[in-house]
RNA sequence: GCUCCGGUGGUGUAGUCCGGCCAAUCAUAUUGCCCUCUCGAGGCAAUGACCGGGGUUCGAAUCCCCGCCGGAGCACCA
């Protein structure tokens, strides 16, 4: 075994003695593993976990971090991955209807394939039956206090009237709501967990409640009795065979609270994690589904994938692989502090991975023209400049060129059209002057991107912060839409279009 | 008001459980130099951090206490 590599190596080790391969990772130290270890993970046959989302919308950025973790836990343990919607509330958090396949292609976009999907919408009768065990087992009881009433008392620790109901009369009262008869407001399901608990987020919580308004899935409307999050989640991670769950620190106390569910059942809790916020730079819109919703809704953003959101989408369009966004993310690790994500990590993870493949071009973006006096008629700039064995790009010059007015030197200075060669600037034109390089490394004359005056190709270059017009060499027509290119000294962007105008819209990744 | 959680360079992170190998890791960022017909890539170097105060100890980023600061929950939202 010793002649393996060391990944047959543990290929070979993993087939026969996976328990040793374990211990193989940890004496490693687990040299290319930026995720901390998962607690008490030997304690469990299989590692199993769960993305728990709410599809109210796409997702943006900060939703990302859910997949990238939870997905590179369970591909590190060779665990088992579903993706949960969690989309028990019709109502204040209703469903969009489209982001259940948008979720499910951004988890793909980041890399990952969960094992399972499931939709909590679809398990009403599932949680039915099991608050219906918890009320036979003294753990719930069906209260009619309003809330602001419920919330006083508890708050003052004292039980309110419904609370020493019988199981009987809970069971009954709990039927009705099952079958509808109960407005909403009227009578709720709550768990009996400890009243004077020192914590009073914990006490006596509601896990049933009326909402009247349809379920916007077909399969889910005629339900009027919903679960809130503690119940069904609760329920669900212990059925779905949960080992570890993973979620942010707003869910701190869920844990405690359902933990009163499963003492009742007697079931194990599994093992949390806990991270916080996360803040991104470089964007004006706030990373809230809400407010991207409401900005796209108020025309403010052309849609989800607009390079001003924030969003998988947007950045997908850009040219940004997920597979960038994921090693961002994982980055981040899992502490519970607040943390600020800058796009420049997202941004050095993407180009490592675009630059060998992404061919070079010329844009100018803020043109100025100059006459071409004595010059080769076609330059010829290399595709890649790490691989000569791809050519060169043959740019016919046409008697005048375009270059950023920011590059233009003073009179009687040279510059070096770069693939043409070097020209000293009269007046009102560019002489040539030769291509001895040397001028180059010598001398100290800048190097600039350029097009042709007259055969360029219009460009809209869509950037997170606006759109810029510009001008790109005619080569750039070739490509199809989805190609990811280098603009030389611009940055790297994604042809998004090429339209029968003659126009090519691109979408801006970054330098 | 009550209850939790956390504070390491500009940013993120390792180390904290089991105190010494940490004058603190890695990445990103910024700057400079080298290389290069890109401000990309690559190479080299520099910059820069243990919230504060006490205590325990021969020794504390690490343990204890008190402050301070930040975050979260106390919803018939997720």
């Amino acid at each position: 075994m010793s002649d393996l590599d060391p990944e047959g190596q543990e290929r070979r080790l993993s087939a026969i003695a996976p328990e040793r391969l374990a211990a193989l990772g940890a004496a490693d130290d687990g040299d290319d593993h930026p995720l901390p270890d998962l607690p008490n993970a030997e304690a469990f046959e299989e590692i199993r976990m769960r993305l728990a989302p709410n599809p109210n919308g796409p997702w943006h950025l900060g939703n990302a971090r859910m997949a990238a973790v939870i997905g590179t836990y369970t591909d590190r343990y060779d665990g088992w991955m579903c993706c949960r919607f969690d989309d028990t509330d019709p109502e204040t958090k209703r469903p969009d209807l489209d982001a259940y396949d948008a979720i499910l292609n951004a988890i793909t976009y980041l890399e990952f394939e969960p094992d399972e999907a499931i939709r909590a919408s679809d398990r009403l009768p599932t949680y039915y039956e099991y608050a219906r065990e918890l009320i036979d087992r003294e753990g719930a009881y069906t209260c009619s206090c309003s809330a602001a009433d419920f919330s006083e008392l508890k708050n003052a620790g004292e039980a309110c009237p419904h609370r020493d109901k019988s199981a009987s009369e809970t069971r009954a009262e709990f039927d009705e709501m099952v079958e509808g008869e109960v407005d909403p407001g009227e009578r709720v399901l709550r768990v009996r967990t400890d009243i004077t608990h020192p914590n009073p987020a914990l006490r006596d919580w509601v896990a049933f409640r009326m909402i009247d308004t349809p379920h916007p899935r077909e399969a889910a409307s005629e339900f009027r009795c919903w679960p809130l999050l503690d119940f069904q989640s609760g329920i669900d991670d212990h059925l779905t065979g949960i080992t570890h769950i993973v979620r942010g620190i707003d869910l701190q106390d869920s844990a405690k609270r359902q933990r009163f569910v499963y003492d009742y059942f007697d079931w194990t809790y599994p093992e949390v994690i806990h991270w916080g916020h996360i803040n991104v730079d470089a964007y004006d819109v706030p990373m809230s589904t809400s407010s991207i919703k409401g900005l796209i809704e108020a025309g403010d953003l052309d849609g989800w994938d607009d390079p001003r959101a924030p969003t998988l989408a947007s950045l997908r369009r850009r040219g940004i692989r997920g597979e960038a966004i994921t090693e961002a993310m994982v980055a981040l690790g899992t502490s519970t502090n607040e943390a600020d994500l800058s796009m420049s990590a997202i941004y050095a993870a993407n180009r490592e991975r675009i630059d060998d493949d992404a061919d070079r071009a010329f844009l100018v973006q803020d043109g100025i023209e100059r006459t071409v006096i004595g010059s080769p008629t076609v330059g010829e700039p290399p595709v890649h400049p790490d691989h000569d064995e791809r050519g060169v790009r043959e740019i016919q010059v046409g008697g005048a060129v375009r270059i950023e007015a920011e590059d233009l030197p003073p009179n009687g200075e040279r510059v070096w059209l770069k693939g043409l060669g070097c020209m000293r600037h009269t007046r009102d034109a560019f002489e040539f002057v030769g291509t001895d390089i040397a001028a180059v490394r010598e001398e100290g004359v800048p190097v600039i991107h350029w097009v042709p005056a007259d055969d360029a190709r219009p460009v809209t270059l869509r950037r997170p912060d606006g759109d810029v017009e510009g001008t790109a060499e005619p080569g750039i027509a070739a490509y199809d839409s989805d190609t990811v290119l280098q603009f030389e000294r611009v940055g790297f962007a994604r042809i998004d279009a090429q339209d029968d105008e003659g126009r090519t819209v691109a979408y801006f990744a970054h330098p």
